[in-house]
DNA sequence: CTGAAAGCGCTAACAC
DNA sequence: GTGTTAGCGCTTTCAG
């Protein structure tokens, strides 16, 4: 049936290049396979004249070498666990932890933990695959129970996109202040002076951090904040409804209005629409977070853009170093890497209009 | 604990059990290690009592396998191309390959393709990593300067969540017409009659099926549809609004709408809100696709959800089933498995109010 | 400094 | 049915 692809017909495997292997560089360079070993790794004891041997071989055969058989002999193994399955970040994450975990030689492995209850039971199962490290985002990275486990049971715990690091803990750190701080100078660099905020949830670390980056931006330029240009919320979409509605229906109503994260921004768009306002000349709104959203409405949201993926590589490359030196016998060294934020601009925020 | 016997001292790696390998499993159930890979891999031509014993050996002493080992020696390798990594669905999808490739003893990689010459070069990348198969999703399953490039490299390829199959060419179907068709009844069933209907991009395969599911389901309960309860739209979100207003507007207006996607379906609700409409009381709102926004707005959208993690596994192991049969010389089989697709019903839906 | 040998854990291929 | 053998590509010994 359906022969008209014509995949290989006689038992032609893949007909391509043959695979070149550390052998054939070897042969090729007229050394041993040790010394071609040596030389990509980086080894010391190596003459440099062998070096440049091997490395002629190696350019002139395109030898590439097997991760998976190099990662074999030494399996590293880091697990993660993803507190929420539905986000758009997990795309983002996952692509970046798997690249790099080729990279690495390590293998990856991924479980759920919605609340903390699962996020144990995904850690017991992950220990059982003989995990040497676990990427820990918020809020597991806070969890006692967690790290205590982690720590009996000997696996290396990383934070992952913490923004108030632990002494003692190695951390991927997100600028949640400064990113806050940086939308906000954006705003008054637009010529906006009356600028709202929404808060994000009191009970989540980077609620306070982004309120205090944009209290000192407007500190800064010394801007005023009047008491009905802030207006709680809960991270989620309904909460930003109500508090869009109680920012636009102030007495000194704002010309731009800054949600801690995308999801109450949508709906400030949302009630603004809704006002017959148009956006961004009757107002500007900025979110938070980079989400899936502020890509889908009209207008397009700015917004702060964590760079997950590249956050989850570092973070795979990251552990899985530690793990290999802590199978050595050694203490590896606890690292805190700060990831930078970047504001994306986009349609929903513009020049104040006079 | 199964085996407490000393920890190994010797060296002072990792103190933990040491590592359980297919050998350790083999002695202690007094077979050979062969025998336990093919309990482990569901091979057959294996005894009853064998498997049982051999399981049994497994369990005790919480045998896992090391898929990097695994993955070496045979490296049937399967890879992917994502054509929107920004989707919430790649999240899903990424969770259940990877889960599989576990279970299928395969090595997944993973590279983007917004575009057609982007997947073409990734594909070339992938070709190089030596993949056997590649799982396609929409569009690319229909570009045939891909499926081109795949048959001369003797990659298989397999075409995920498309409505429309290619001979020849095997896939994971999803309904997206007796998706739309189920989403009609269900509103009708809720007392509906005035049903409107946002279309989908015509120049995607979707689209269609999906309005053909809307009309035969209207046409099945003998309800007329007006023509101006049919609006055009490009499954995004600003094309939304302005079907919304115009059903809205409607000199009868319909009492539900059904969207070929959440991000019209969301963009509907948003417009609805600012007509100061109650949903689902004044009206109710429906989409497709289960996608991020639909859980994150409010209220929370009515939909069909694409059980996308499922069928990411389904992919990946129907994959390297196949490319393992091709490498024996045989052709391997084409195959078309269906998807079932199910309505969520959530906040945005309700009784016809009379 | 360089090389030879011995596997890492698993599975195809072939015996029995 | 089950066992034996022989690697997969690379790195870690340990000898030169």
């Amino acid at each position: 049936m359906a022969d008209d692809n014509g995949y290989n017909d006689t038992g032609a495997k893949s007909a391509h290049r043959p695979v070149v292997t550390i052998h054939d560089v070897a042969r090729h360079a007229g050394v041993s396979s040790m010394t071609v070993s040596r030389v990509m790794t980086g080894k010391r004891h190596v003459s440099e004249a062998m070096r440049e041997r091997v490395n002629a071989a190696i350019a002139e055969l395109e030898y590439s070498p097997n991760i998976t058989a190099r990662s074999f002999s030494s399996a590293v193994r880091v697990g993660a666990i993803y507190s929420n399955p539905a986000s758009s970040n997990l795309g983002s994450f996952l692509m970046g932890a798997f690249r790099q975990s080729g990279e690495s030689g390590c293998q990856f492995l991924i479980e759920p933990g919605r609340n903390e209850k699962e996020a144990l039971e995904s850690l017991g199962r992950l220990v059982e695959a003989r995990i040497g490290g676990v990427i820990l985002p918020p809020p597991l990275c806070d969890s006692e129970a967690i790290l205590e486990f982690a720590a009996r049971s000997d696996v290396l715990p990383l934070a992952f996109a913490t923004a108030i690091p632990r002494e003692g803990v190695s951390a991927i750190i997100v600028d949640d202040y400064k990113g806050a701080y940086d939308m906000t100078r954006y705003l008054i660099g637009l010529g906006h002076r009356k600028i709202g905020f929404v808060q994000g949830d009191p009970k989540h670390s980077p609620s306070q951090r982004r309120e205090q980056g944009y209290r000192a931006a407007m500190a800064g330029a010394s801007l005023m904040i009047d008491d009905e240009w802030i207006a709680p919320g809960l991270f989620t979409y309904r909460s930003g409804l109500d508090a869009a509605r109680r920012l636009l229906n102030a007495a000194s109503r704002p010309t731009a209005i800054f949600a801690s994260n995308d999801d109450m921004a949508a709906a400030v768009v949302a009630v603004a629409h809704g006002m017959e306002l148009l956006i961004p000349r009757d107002i500007s709104i900025a979110g938070f977070d980079d989400a899936q959203i502020a890509a889908t409405i009209w207008p397009a949201l700015t917004t702060i853009r964590q760079p997950i993926s590249d956050m989850a590589s570092r973070a795979v490359a990251l552990l899985s170093d530690q793990v290999r030196e802590a199978r050595t016998g050694r203490q590896p060294e606890v690292r805190h890497v700060r990831e930078m934020l970047t504001l994306v601009e986009r349609d929903s925020t513009g020049a104040l209009q006079v």
